[in-house]
RNA sequence: GCGCCCGUAGCUCAGCGGAUAGAGCAGGGGACUUCUAAUCCCAAGGCCGCAGGUUCGAAUCCUGCCGGGCGCACCA
């Protein structure tokens, strides 16, 4: 059962009471230091009624209605209004949500189809930390679109097509010999790459020939087919396997790679083309815009089909739109992608809009998030050895969780200091990488990215392990009845507060597709709790005041669970 | 040249028009016979890049500068 936020519910209050005065108002309600909350909202209503601010907060202060929830409301300052809420009120949420398996979290997302692109790696190629950005954010948008009710079409768009496999077959058919590297981990293939990839360049007879194996590869040839299938297959292996490590729900359902859109191409170039949409320039079929132009003045197209007839990734993102408006029936488009390429889309979006295949309701959005610069501040190279392999940086940051779970805990071993030693170390790249707005960039830090202390992955994962062990001791562990009647402790009122805003923070996240907002509100959750823990024994309380303490620690156990899972984060009952 | 993103404490970052701008890290001082000290408390640290404008009120919105990153015709 959907459970509305004390926030919202006073501020319908406020809005009807200024109803009842004189006007329309947006309360614009929010937490506040001198009160539980402060309605900004009449400040902004008494200029456009020309009236003193304070006597209109003063009217709306006196219509409030008396249905329990304020316990007392004063204007402050220039025209604030103050509220403070009732301990009865505030104990009868919290039994709401307490008694909701769902926390009192709506479902607004219910019938509501979104197709959201993330991770794409590319085949015979390593992962590297920013394929970690793209992933981890899509998947956490992913658990949290769900988690509202919305349908959620995964799409791994990983690029499996292109001039680069010419290259590899050509020169796997030379080169029958074995080339050395385990082909679990990608090693035979990275190795490869870089063999074919020196020949290609100094070898100019080779190149070619890598050429003409292109141009079998796109007839069809059936033994370079053949060849193509083996390379994806052996990276889409890996691939699952650097997923499963990430603990990310992204599967081969999932992976629709470039090669599954070309049959569709030609028919994307020639509607474009009859509509008017596009038009040759240069022997290149090109859209072009107004306003977008290069260094010369010149307008700068998007190129659909190339001067030798081929397609580039334009064409592809293209018919992969359609295909995921027409027959998947999207009601949202996501694509979380590098911000580089934020006129990419904006191009991509916009033609398909001119071409009909995406319709106004359809919002189509590049989730942009900054790029990883290296310790020089400049980009990961993706080509030269300075790329940070991902499963690296994985295997470093479960390595070091290790030493600190096994120095806290030695009596851990095994496998279950190897789970708990993940557990911790995922969770902290994770946290890292979802904690700060995605659109900046950031210089990679492999220190503070795995650090272990502070506003990091373990620090919520410690607060909910607190919880779940009062919880576990308290012997009558299941009588969590909250009784309305007592009174509040600072502490604990605030942790309500805290608490009852999961749920809008979640539709907060959606709307700008921040999933750092989940991150920062878990924070202050858990600090909040840490006050409560610090403040209010929960065991050693007597009367009412136990069982709704245990309360507060069930909801907030079940809080931090549920938002942590959100981001993919795991959450061990024991630190 | 044009476009997008970004300038907040020594460092890394929150802050989506509201009262005295907040965290973490680093450095200083304290707190474990207590439900987990992977924690907490105290002190210190700020022309919110600069200058105008809008507003009762601007770190937040607008304009112009300065500084940094990225992008701009057949790679993806």
């Amino acid at each position: 059962m959907t459970v509305p936020s004390l926030a919202s519910s006073l501020s319908d209050s406020v809005a009807a009471a200024a109803r009842r005065g004189m006007a329309d108002l947006a309360p614009q309600l929010r937490r506040s230091a001198h009160a539980d909350f402060q309605a900004d909202g009449v400040l902004a209503a008494a200029r456009t009624l020309r009236r003193n601010p304070r006597q209109v907060a003063a009217e709306v202060v006196d219509h409030l209605p008396e249905d329990g929830l304020v316990a007392t409301a004063v204007v402050a300052g220039p025209g604030f209004v103050n509220i403070e809420l009732a301990d009865r009120a505030l104990l009868a949420q919290l039994a709401r949500r307490v008694g909701d398996d769902r926390l009192g979290v709506g479902t607004p997302e219910a019938g509501v189809t979104t197709v959201i692109d993330y991770s794409q790696p590319n085949i015979a190629k390593e992962m590297h930390v920013g394929h970690l950005r793209s992933t981890v954010i899509g998947d956490a948008l992913v658990r949290v679109l769900e988690h509202l009710g919305g349908t959620v079409v995964r799409r791994n768009h990983i690029g499996d097509w292109g001039t680069q496999f010419g290259m590899l077959i050509q020169y796997q058919v030379e080169h029958p010999e074995p080339v050395p590297g385990d082909t679990g981990t990608m090693g035979r293939l990275a190795t490869l790459y870089r063999l074919a990839r020196a020949q290609f360049d100094t070898d100019s007879a080779f190149a070619d020939r890598a050429r003409r194996r292109v141009v079998a590869l796109q007839a069809s040839d059936p033994s370079t087919v053949a060849a193509w299938q083996d390379i994806v297959d052996e990276s889409t292996r890996y691939f699952t396997d650097v997923y499963d490590r990430l603990g990310v729900r992204l599967t081969d359902a999932d992976t629709v790679g470039e090669s599954a859109y070309n049959a569709a191409l030609p028919a994307i170039a020639d509607e474009l083309e009859r509509g008017g949409v596009a038009v040759t320039s240069d022997g290149a079929l090109c859209v072009f815009f107004d306003d977008l132009r290069g260094p010369d003045g010149e307008p700068t197209p998007l190129i659909v089909r190339k001067r030798d007839g081929g397609f580039g990734y334009a064409a592809t993102d293209l018919a992969a739109l359609r295909q995921r408006v027409v027959e998947l029936h999207a009601d949202r488009l996501l694509y979380v992608v590098d911000a580089r390429q934020a006129r990419h889309f904006r191009m991509v979006f916009d033609t398909a809009r001119r071409a009909g295949w995406l319709p106004p309701t359809v919002p189509a959005v590049h989730v942009a998030f900054g790029t990883v610069l290296g310790p020089d501040g400049r980009p990961f190279k993706t080509r030269a050895g300075d790329t940070v392999r991902l499963v690296d940086l994985l295997t470093e940051a479960v390595d070091r969780a290790r030493e600190v779970v096994a120095a806290k805990n030695p009596g851990l071993t095994g496998a279950a200091l190897d789970e708990r030693a993940w557990q911790v170390g995922i969770g902290a790249v994770k946290y890292a990488d979802l904690a700060t707005n995605r659109t900046r960039d950031y210089v990679y830090d492999p220190e503070r990215m795995l650090a272990l202390a502070g506003n990091t992955g373990v620090y919520l994962q410690y607060a909910h392990a607190r919880v779940r062990s009062i919880l576990a001791r308290a012997a009558d562990g299941g009588d969590i009845t909250v009784d309305v009647t007592a009174t509040l402790e600072p502490a604990e009122k605030a942790l309500i507060l805290d608490l009852d805003a999961f749920a809008d923070t979640l539709v907060e996240v959606v709307a700008g597709h921040e999933p750092h907002r989940l991150c920062g509100y878990l924070y202050r959750l858990a600090q909040t709790f840490t006050t409560f823990y610090e403040h209010c024994p929960v065991l050693r309380a007597t009367g009412p005041r136990r069982g709704n303490r245990l309360a507060l620690c069930h909801l907030t156990g079940e809080t931090l669970r549920t938002g942590l899972h959100l981001l993919g984060i795991p959450t061990p009952d024991h630190l």
